[in-house]
DNA sequence: GGAATTTCTTAATATTTTCTTAAGAATAAA
DNA sequence: TTTATTCTTAAGAAAATATTAAGAAATTCC
């Protein structure tokens, strides 16, 4: 399992080095910001798993973030708070924090609270997942959440290799990848040298969706660079 | 609106009080009780909408008594402790508590997390309340609420853990779960490292449910990624 | 407290996928 | 046209994954 992501965002230094120690050694990825909008830069350029806020801070101030950021990101989040008055705004439904821990806190509770939204994050995952993830390549139809393939009314068993070349590939249409490249993003290892791996899969995968394999209607042969959907 | 019933355990008088005195002024309703057994007594009588317990109790401590209550009741639970070696124990999955806090703790916050986990509560059981408890899939009959289940005439008797797995998969037709995803969901832990429990179970189910296991109706293997019961 | 049931663990077996190899075909360049 | 390069195809070995069976451990029920 990957390391989980944390987004500490206090503008107190000392604060946010000290979760960090804590959080590190629970074997957590830890990056900062000290302000809402630095958080939300973070957000876009990094997948962050848990966001950990401190309410009172220059600029925007940690109840705007929030609000902000869940316009766009459903990740937990964990507001930090001195003030007593801010509890009951931040666990009401408005702002959208998971969790609240008031300051000067334990940060051994914190990091249980920590696990806790991340578990809870995970389960509901599995539950959002119901959304059918739906590609249309004409009459080709990957449903990526259910892992059907079809053409019409026929259906296509991949292997889960197959599969995922092939969405890779319906994902980012137009685009040609390299054998290289495929290798890198389905396999998640370096690509050395020049085995053929990858093209007995793209030949299999042919072979399954293709009526003619030889003229190719999907999987195209974009000679010396590699494959592509076209548009 | 009728009020709601908060259930109060804890062997200290002091801290009962103090916390009935918050919470009555909430408008909440307050019943007590001393120790586990008593709360198990007193929740077969009221309908108790939140838990407050201590963790620290003589005879049936408050973690026995979280287990204990879960068992037969949903409601919320909120735990209350002064070590910190409880937390991670308690927020973590097993017990089935909903939220902690340590001790001392601050009376106000402690009434927003009541608060907060009413309105969760609430939630929830809207959302419980529209799954249908009758789900059929061609000839196979589940009774979720009876955990009957028959293949036209013939009863099926399935123990609870199988039950479960297969109203997952049946709740979520088309949907794959994988081993870890239908482990997480069923067993309500985290999955570590590969053993073949769930496989197993899933085996039973066919033996009990297919005429041949090895052509499976319901229960269809995706390979290398899980098990679904097809849409 | 003991019997029955359920759940989990282990390990052997079966199946499917994935990778490797190698030979033949298509394409581009000389 | 010839040659080198790149791609396609096929077949079988290796690796990964799934099924099955049997018994141990835990739990439930009387």
């Amino acid at each position: 399992m990957d390391k989980e992501t944390i987004l500490i965002v206090d503008d107190e230094k000392e604060i946010g080095d000290l979760i960090e120690v804590y959080l590190k050694n629970e074997g957590f990825n830890v990056i900062k910001a000290s302000n809402g909008l630095e958080a939300l830069e973070e957000i876009k350029e990094f997948k962050v798993d848990l966001i950990i806020l401190d309410v009172m801070m220059p600029g925007m101030d940690g109840l705007q973030a929030c609000i902000k950021i869940r316009e766009s990101n459903p990740v937990p989040i964990i507001m930090l708070s001195a003030k007593n008055e801010d509890i009951d705004k931040i666990l009401g439904l408005s702002t959208g924090a998971d969790d609240y821990m008031s300051k000067p806190f334990n940060p051994m509770e914190l990091v249980a609270r920590v696990k806790s939204q991340i578990r809870r994050a995970k389960r509901l995952n599995g539950a959002m997942a119901l959304q059918a993830n739906l590609i249309e390549i004409e009459d080709l139809l990957i449903n990526t959440s259910t892992h059907e393939v079809r053409i019409g009314e026929r259906e296509i068993k991949l292997t889960p290799r197959e599969f995922d070349i092939l969405v890779l590939l319906a994902r980012n249409r137009g685009m040609v990848f390299s054998i290289e490249k495929i290798y890198q993003c389905v396999w998640n290892e370096d690509f050395y040298e020049s085995d053929n791996t990858v093209m007995v899969h793209i030949r299999k995968i042919r072979e399954k969706l293709e009526d003619e394999p030889r003229k190719p209607r999907f999987i195209k042969t974009v000679w010396g660079v590699g494959y592509k959907i076209e548009k």
